[in-house]
DNA sequence: AAAAAAT
């Protein structure tokens, strides 16, 4: 697929951006990448759209480069000359080190090429000292771009390429304000980008009235689905109080490599992670309620494979790409179609394949019904189904013998109590009819081919295995909130 | 109604 597109190099990318990407294994530009880079590098404005984990950074990122560094007119000083505005802080850390990446071999004068990250929630100096060396390109989260230009430590005056990534939340209500601010600092003649998997129509009205005639590039058809075909989704019906337990027992798929679970609140995400690393899974947590530090380490031990388990608010569910996700699980489901293709496009990058479950408690039927019909999921109303249920087990290729619990049970100083057992009270190992999807269209084949389709390539994470056997499984460390008893136990019954 | 994002 991605073989058939043309190389950056035929594309006329200079070669020090080649050599860069080429010792990243990217030789071939991805569909976006391939549409995107001509009109980009006229000076078009443009709107760009294509799958999650279908290389949008480098769609804007390789023409950013390419600009800036061979503008003769306007030669590269060390004041900004591009700005990328991005959601989250985690985010910002990727995007910047990408680009970093691509642009090593770009040089200014005799200094490298700079790419800037400028984000929230760390100490103002060494960002302050940053700038003031000298940053061609700045990445950055909205409040701390604003904090650091009032306080004068940041031009933006000067900027002739502007990005919004995850363009669609960037002008969401909550961040609207701020891009508002930033735009009017930024010269009208500048050149803006919009990228997004997701492009809901208002949003794009909106952008038109702050673009100048932009092009829309859809990497695909209109039409066709925002989901990746490689990925498989499945949808239970399931009681809260049995959804720990039954995300330990999925846990011990045999097809499982790094998975991702979603929840829809910090205190449940936190909750989440505490309760699977009591029964000894591997398991970090990324939520706002962490300090900057904890966020990017525990980022940082599931990027690396030290632990194979993240719990995240949807802090996560956007951007993040890490390469052996081969499940995705919507503990709690997300608020909207968006927060949807987005969630589970943490998995299924890059034409590999991928799984996503979707937990659906009863209060969330309703919610659910509405996101199943704007993506044309076809399954609506999800089957009931319990931890323990075999069909569950085959169609997840949970071994038989998987239980709630791996390893010695881990006994945190947060533990006050054993884990709860309540899926062989609760459970009643009864099968029903489940549907289930794949790229937005109903699976009818027979369910052993289709697993055996599934299994035929297996996402293993064999080439990290090698590094993270050093360290242990040391999980990382989280914190729990204190409460009073009765809102704590208001809490777990939640 | 929640999460994110400046302190």
């Amino acid at each position: 697929m991605t073989a058939l597109n043309p190389t950056f190099a035929k594309l006329g990318v200079r070669d020090e951006i080649v050599r860069a990407l080429s010792e990243d294994g990217k030789e071939h530009t991805f569909a976006i990448q391939e549409l995107t880079l001509p009109l980009a590098l006229k000076g078009d404005d443009l709107i760009g759209q294509a799958r999650t984990g279908m290389g949008k950074t480098l769609a804007f990122g390789v023409p950013l480069l390419q600009k800036i560094s061979t503008d003769t007119e306007r030669p590269l000083t060390g004041a900004p000359r591009a700005l990328v505005v991005v959601p989250t802080r985690e985010l910002c850390l990727q995007v910047s080190s990408d680009l970093a990446a691509a642009g090593k071999y770009l040089t200014v004068g005799d200094r490298k090429l700079s790419v800037v990250s400028i984000y929230g929630g760390r100490a103002y100096e060494p960002q302050i000292e940053a700038l003031r060396a000298g940053a061609d390109v700045v990445v950055g989260t909205p409040g701390r771009l604003l904090d650091l230009t009032q306080q004068g430590h940041l031009q933006i005056g000067g900027i002739s390429v502007l990005v919004l990534d995850e363009a669609d939340e960037m002008l969401d209500l909550g961040f609207l304000p701020d891009i508002e601010r930033i735009l009017r600092q930024i010269p009208e003649t500048r050149q803006s980008m919009l990228f997004s998997a997701t492009m809901p129509d208002p949003i794009i009205t909106l952008a038109r009235s702050f673009m100048n005639q932009p092009t829309h590039i859809r990497a695909e058809s209109p039409q066709s689905s925002a989901v990746h075909t490689t990925t498989d989704q499945f949808a239970y019906r399931a009681h809260a109080l049995d959804k720990v337990e039954l995300v330990s027992r999925v846990l011990q798929a045999r097809n499982r490599g790094a998975t991702m679970i979603f929840t829809r609140t910090k205190r449940t995400a936190q909750k989440v992670a505490d309760e699977l690393a009591e029964r000894g899974f591997k398991v970090g947590a990324v939520h706002g309620d962490l300090n900057q530090g904890a966020r990017e380490k525990a980022l940082k031990a599931f990027r690396t494979g030290e632990i194979d388990v993240l719990v995240a608010t949807d802090v996560a569910a956007r951007g993040i790409d890490i390469d052996d996700v081969t499940h995705v699980i919507n503990y709690q489901i997300p608020e909207d179609e968006q927060a949807y293709v987005h969630r589970i496009g943490r998995t299924g990058r890059a034409g590999k394949t991928g799984v996503a479950i979707t937990l659906v408690d009863w209060d969330e039927l309703a919610r659910w019904e509405l996101i199943d019909k704007a993506l044309g999921l076809g399954h609506p109303d999800p089957a009931e189904t319990y931890s323990s249920s075999p069909h569950l087990y085959e169609e997840l290729d949970i071994p038989k013998d998987a239980t709630g619990t791996v390893g010695p049970a881990k006994t945190p100083k947060t533990a006050k109590r054993p884990p709860r057992d309540s899926a062989e009270k609760q459970s009643r190992p009864r099968t029903r009819s489940r549907r289930r999807t794949r790229g937005g269209k109903p699976v009818t084949g027979h369910p052993d081919t289709e697993k055996a389709a599934a299994n035929g390539k297996p996402a293993t994470n064999s080439d990290t295995d090698a590094e993270t056997a050093a360290d242990g499984d040391k999980p990382a460390r989280r914190r729990r909130r204190r409460r009073p008893r009765k809102a704590a136990a208001a809490a777990a019954a939640n």
